[in-house]
DNA sequence: CAAACTGTATTATGCATATAATACAGTTAA
DNA sequence: TTAACTGTATTATATGCATAATACAGTTTG
């Protein structure tokens, strides 16, 4: 069972999409494995304070991408497989690192500087 | 003046935000400077592909903020000193360090890897 | 001066996102 | 068995974002 109390929403994106980067980064990190069930659309949408639709168009989207299965009446479960998520780590992973170094360069920063402001936000997040 | 030419989208945020964050980040830089002119409205939109009624909604905003001062019949000009440039910095830096850091920790990445990463890419980007 | 540029404003349309209020069908559990 | 949970679906409403098509006022420039 996964816990989501701690669930922290990144402004921004679309809440759905949110919801979805939340659940393949746990699964990256190890957190979320094949097999867990995942809560209800409606317990979910009530611990993050969304629309039940909400959660449901990140679970629709999750069933597409073969990632959970759902069976009316029961909870959804992940279904997850070691290529599976080196797919998505190659996703996310990737994704996130080179936004941020593009954002940094952008501003003139210096790939020491860089390396600072990592090193100075890793304790505080 | 300022070149545009090579201005990239990055997907996912509204376009006129990812406006008002491309010149932020050239603030930033350096490369755009106090007394700068910057483009017309119609001009860049046309440059990037976009309305012109999103142009003036970004261009809006950095009115709002004081960043650049417009009379009807001339250029927008940058209005800049460096108590806003820093605290641009302060604003922007700590927006994009933060996000990146606490996306890689949800993965369970460490912050050996995190700084392996970023010399990955930063010759790349 | 006049043409071509500026900034500014309005109205309409379309799409994505999020919410609200239901409804129905299947499973779990007391 | 029945109540309370599941997944799934539909309709309506509101908002933000982007586009399109104009229009008007002011400045620059040939």
């Amino acid at each position: 069972m996964i816990s989501f109390e701690e669930f922290m929403m990144q402004e921004g994106s679309p809440i759905y999409q949110q919801i979805l980067l939340y659940i393949k980064r746990g699964v990256i990190a190890g957190t979320i494995e094949d097999g867990d069930e995942l809560p209800s659309r409606r317990m979910l949408s009530a611990l993050l304070g969304v629309n039940p639709n909400t959660v449901q168009k990140a679970y629709r989207m999750l069933e597409e991408e073969k990632l959970i299965q759902s069976l009316q009446g029961s909870k959804s479960t992940m279904v997850l497989t070691a290529a599976k998520i080196s797919a998505i780590r190659e996703e996310l992973l990737e994704a996130d690192a080179r936004g941020a170094v593009q954002k940094l360069k952008q501003m003139g920063v210096t790939k020491e500087e860089a390396m600072g402001l990592i090193e100075k936000y890793w304790e505080e997040v």
